[in-house]
DNA sequence: CGGTATCCTCCCAGATACTG
DNA sequence: CAGTATCTGGGAGGATACCG
């Protein structure tokens, strides 16, 4: 599962292993929003409201919720300004940096070959209709 | 919510906007098993059968599903070898190879700095603790 | 061995209402 | 503005049985 758990030593997880503790945080991180918050808070710390409004679609409920998730994972810092109206402001951790990086890669490899991953589908769903030759050349989605 | 489709430019998604095509594709790549299959791609073809040992927990019909799912996205590339009994491999495209390099280093990342993690979330914990000192100490997730 | 088909069960996540 | 609490459904994903 792992390797051994020496004092002294870090530990190194394996996500390839069904129960290492790695897979939560794997399952927080490629969460529905976890990784588009990693990549929201990768410019530099941000308000509650400016990262709803920055990361479209999410609710107020799944914000929170997904900031606690990584807020706990050491991810994510959440600083409280006293004061009214309340301002709180997350930004991430030296940790959560280096997690965000890796999730910025991904989402931009992603951006950037959107093309080719469209072009792959529509020839995937026109495979499928030869199979199929009921002819309807609508190609949703 | 992404730049103009002009012919010959490849064009460029958003993963922040709620209804950019990228959203569906980083939804493949970050479901329960999309990363780690990619991961497990990482180092060469492997066959169905080997796929499934090496991603520990997941079952035979997610296999499937999610290996269909980066099939159509083009990250992934079914071959099958005719005969009995049937054989099937599974290898990353190009594409597959570059979106792969980043599961990688987020997998990497995460089982490097486990032992961050957990301390971060046990301490967490303790926090909350002190929070709600009278009830019971049992702190699930 | 490598799938497909069917059923079923959680629980993720949205909607809504309320608070400091 | 930044949360919390509760209700609910939809769909991801597990179990099982069967096929080529």
């Amino acid at each position: 599962m792992m390797s051994e758990a020496l004092p002294g030593h870090a530990m190194r997880g394996d996500v390839m292993s069904e129960h290492c503790p790695s897979r939560e945080a794997l399952k927080h991180v490629t969460s529905r929003w976890g990784l588009l918050l990693l990549v929201a808070l990768g410019g530099g710390s941000l308000r509650f409201g400016a990262l709803r409004r920055k990361v479209g679609g999410i609710s107020e409920r799944m914000l929170i919720q997904t900031l606690q998730w990584l807020e706990q994972d050491g991810f994510v810092q959440r600083i409280a300004h006293p004061g009214l109206p309340p301002r709180v402001e997350y930004r991430l951790t030296p940790l959560g940096e280096e997690i965000g990086a890796g999730a910025r890669a991904l989402a931009d490899s992603i951006e950037r070959n959107l093309d080719a991953i469209l072009a792959a589908r529509a020839q995937a769903a026109s495979g499928a209709e030869r199979a199929a030759p009921a002819e309807n050349s609508a190609v949703g989605m």
